[in-house]
DNA sequence: GCGATTTGACCCGC
DNA sequence: GCGGGTCAAATCGC
């Protein structure tokens, strides 16, 4: 019953986009008989591209729940079943400072809880998270997040699938500050303009991590030495200097875009096309 | 009332 | 059979 309104709930946004489709290629039909900027026919072509891809995302994922509900299987019992598709995974370490948890594990995205579960081996038990906007835009995102054992102030993430719910990251800013009391520890506080049509605002993020952990890497140690801890900013905010990403294709196409607020990795990776504001 | 989280049950791969 | 991943009903919180 509610898998079967969650169905026509599907079709109606597949339909709707597909309309919102066809009422922009009439549109640029228009213009193209009577031209006028190219810029609007630009911005038509690619309103008609998004509402494809969105209607063709809704579609696959809904090939996928039948795919699960099919009549034999429903037949041969009325009980759960799990995907066996191999899925691309990411693994990252995040370490929080003392009275961050929770904050800190927050990268940008929605996420919603689904499950819990006790590891065999393990003090702590591993959280099953996924997109908010699963069902929403099909987005496949997950991830899993568990407490290290060793060390309790730092989490294990594990991401699985990337989002297809499309940050626009062109405008990302990053903003790297170290508190006067822990000159050891940097703080990074993001900037994201997200593509998100339904707040239309800006996020930021934060997290933090200790300076030992890159002090050999030659880029950021220079960075570093450039963050006089005794300085302070006109905003008020110690030592803050703003980073803009130079390269919006290399930040939104790398692989790992979709974590990379958590990833030490991916944050020295992209340092090198950082410019200094 | 609605969306998010919790939690026990179930499924599947090894 | 065991362990990990997912589902979905119950519960919680705003």
């Amino acid at each position: 019953m509610v898998m079967k309104e969650e169905m026509l709930m599907e079709e109606k946004l597949v339909i709707n986009e597909l309309e919102q489709g066809k009422e922009l290629a009439n549109q640029l039909m228009n213009n193209l008989k009577f031209p006028s900027s190219s810029e609007l026919d630009m911005s038509l072509i690619s309103g008609i591209l998004r509402s494809y891809e969105n209607a063709i995302v809704m579609l696959s994922l809904d090939q996928k729940t039948l795919k699960r509900s099919s009549p034999e299987r429903i037949d041969q019992s009325n009980k759960k079943r799990r995907t066996s598709e191999k899925k691309m995974s990411e693994k990252v370490k995040i370490c929080v400072g003392t009275g961050q948890e929770g904050t800190s594990l927050d990268d940008g995205y929605c996420w919603r809880k689904y499950g819990q579960k006790v590891i065999h081996g393990s003090k702590n038990p591993r959280g099953y998270y996924r997109c908010t906007h699963r069902f929403t835009r099909g987005c496949l995102a997950v991830k899993q997040v568990q407490k290290s054992d060793a060390d309790p102030s730092c989490y294990e993430v594990k991401y699985l699938e990337s989002h297809t719910c499309k940050a626009n990251l062109s405008t990302t800013k990053f903003s790297v500050s170290v508190p006067k009391d822990e000159p050891k520890r940097v703080h990074v506080k993001m900037m994201l303009n997200l593509d998100d049509l339904e707040n239309k605002k800006d996020i930021f993020r934060t997290f933090s991590f200790s300076y030992p952990e890159t002090e050999n890497i030659p880029e950021w140690k220079n960075l570093m030495d450039n963050l006089s801890p005794t300085t302070t900013s006109e905003s008020g905010i110690t030592n803050e200097l703003l980073y803009t990403s130079s390269s919006s294709v290399s930040v939104a196409n790398s692989p790992t875009a979709d974590s990379c607020f958590s990833s030490l990795e991916s944050i020295l990776d992209l340092s090198h096309v950082w410019s200094l504001m």
